[in-house]
DNA sequence: CGAGCATGCACAATCGGTTGTGCATGGCAT
DNA sequence: ATGCCATGCACAACCGATTGTGCATGCTCG
């Protein structure tokens, strides 16, 4: 370490001036355009070890500004308190890191104000593109994206405006829906009836769970009544509420209920354990993966979406931009616990 | 919209044409100096108008390079997958918003290389400063941002090169401790053994919550056998096998467990589960905090470290910086479930 | 021996804001 | 009429990297 105490950091023309060269030589060299630029490799090596001893870094904010790139790609997320949306940033940081870029994560709690806001940052940040994972409302972020020139894309809930990559709600509905009502004709109570709860009644993958739902029900010979269908909002608060209701009005409880997340299982599970059920007795089928929740509970099936192969998706549309922003990629979701 | 069609973005450049002024001019109204350097409000306001109408968006990069602070403020982390990490992350990123800084998180996984490689570009991107999450090597990441001149804070677990924010692990392990010791008076077993599990040997915090776990049985009059303290890491799996091999030597489940994380306790519940044991029987104190797990399981007493009062510390510290670099402040837990 | 080419590097413009400084204009007091 | 100050803005340098271009040197070949 032969730098000046100065707390200024090292430059490239500190470097020039040390290596006895010009900064652009410095900046070739650093760079690995050097070959392309003949320099000598002697000077090259002279230049580096220096860099090195001297514990220079590159200022990414004059590269970014010079290149007109900056190497940052961003992603809005609702929340990290769970365990999908967790590996979905953990993923997507990861792979962003394996590409040479920069991930940004910023977490908006469901709330389209907050996302534009984020958004908003990250255009001025100039992201290299944008994944907008969950947004309420996706279809304004993928607008000003492509105001300013910026690529967008949805992850886990569609938009009209972007590429999407979500999970195969439908057919991983109908799955879990296969395996609850295997479970129950394993100990003859086909008939009894199964509760659908949590969700947002108007967002995408409510619906196409609920369609799945039924469909699993119809393909076995069986109706659902609307009144078994409790989209109450994911909150675990509101779960548990819509359950004392739904409870009010009978004297039993569901043999088995479809739980369409985490979240909502946990306001579930609070309501049934204060009320003194014992919660064995049930058949759970939560549309999320916990593997803590999954350890508590013996009768618990969960859908554990394939976020690996999500966040592959997402980085070939990417790699390869799709002209048709209608474009809708989905992906198979697991069943785990069958 | 009155803008032109290419792609480019708008600049102060551009904005200056516009209005039929400097480029300077557009750069102060923007930047709210306009008052200080007398320009008239009349052309401050059609600046902004334009501004507005246009969708003018400031390139930070060329903010950051200019003003020589980036407006960005860093943190490592080793993981998002649970509840504590991620609402650390989660109000570490509001906090800093509230100060008109953009939060950026990095997850290292609990790697050294991982995380001095995230630090190196953090500092390359320029942070203000970086909060060290949990890191496995705090002090050389400390050495580096020092080098750089950026302050660095750790938080979670102490370092010696940089003040930290932690949370007081003993107070916190004896109180859970009580706890525990309590139930099992309440159900006259006070002397059944009590498993200490999960944690790193040489890890602060595992130390001082086996400190305080110790202490608070001494208050008791009870004496704590080394065979009874179990560090085994705190991976799911390590747990389990731990349990597996503590249970080969004996006959009887212990009544009661002190789990050092929810990760570990994963491996317990799954443990005992595969081996037919009935879960309600066991009281759990749990050194972490997971409210879909303290659902589930009626006799689960939770450490719930308090998040919040721990970022406000950091900014604290971030905001007058201390000139002692072993400053630690210990931050109380809560204790759920009790 | 001179043309021609390869080698090895330096110069200077540029990316888009920020900010110290300077200049023109006009009003007011002397 | 002259000096002085306030007002309102423009100029230009600068932050630190990138990159198109140009120039000096040395070597080769006819």
């Amino acid at each position: 370490m032969v730098s000046d105490s100065s707390s200024k950091r090292l430059t490239i023309y500190d470097l020039a001036r040390l290596a006895e060269t010009s900064p652009s030589t410095v900046s070739a060299v650093l760079n690995g355009t050097w070959q392309r630029r003949r320099i000598s490799k002697k000077l090259a090596s002279k230049i580096l070890s220096l860099a090195q001893s001297e514990g220079y870094s590159a200022n990414m904010q004059a590269r970014a500004l010079r290149r007109e790139r900056s190497g940052i790609i961003g992603m809005i997320l609702p929340l990290y308190d769970n365990r999908y949306f967790s590996s979905i940033a953990q993923h997507f940081e990861s792979e962003a890191r394996r590409r040479g870029l920069f991930a940004i994560v910023s977490c908006t709690n469901r709330d389209p104000k907050q996302e534009c806001e984020a958004a908003r940052m990250m255009l001025a940040y100039r992201v290299e593109c944008l994944v907008c994972t969950g947004a309420t409302d996706p279809d304004t972020i993928a607008q000003m994206c492509a105001e300013s020139g910026v690529q967008s894309l949805n992850l886990d809930l569609p938009g009209s405006k972007a590429p999407s990559v979500i999970s195969n709600n439908r057919e991983g509905a109908r799955q879990l829906t296969h395996a609850i009502l295997n479970r129950l004709a394993e100990e003859k109570r086909s008939d009894d009836p199964v509760l659908f709860i949590g969700g947002r009644d108007g967002d995408h993958n409510t619906r196409e769970r609920i369609a799945g739902f039924k469909q699993a029900r119809e393909e076995v010979g069986l109706a659902t009544a609307e009144e078994n269908i409790l989209p109450c909002d994911y909150a675990a608060d509101k779960a548990q509420a819509a359950l004392e209701t739904y409870m009010c009005k009978r004297s039993t409880l569901p043999s088995a209920m479809f739980v369409n997340s985490t979240i909502s299982l946990e306001g579930i599970v609070r309501g049934l354990q204060l009320n003194g059920y014992y919660l064995d007795d049930i058949i759970f089928g939560c549309f999320d993966w916990d593997p803590l929740a999954a350890a508590f509970h013996p009768r618990l099936m969960m859908v554990r979406q394939n976020v690996i192969e999500m966040i592959d998706r997402v980085f070939e549309l990417i790699d390869t931009p799709p002209q048709d922003p209608h474009l809708l990629i989905e992906v198979q979701p697991d069943i785990m616990g069958v």
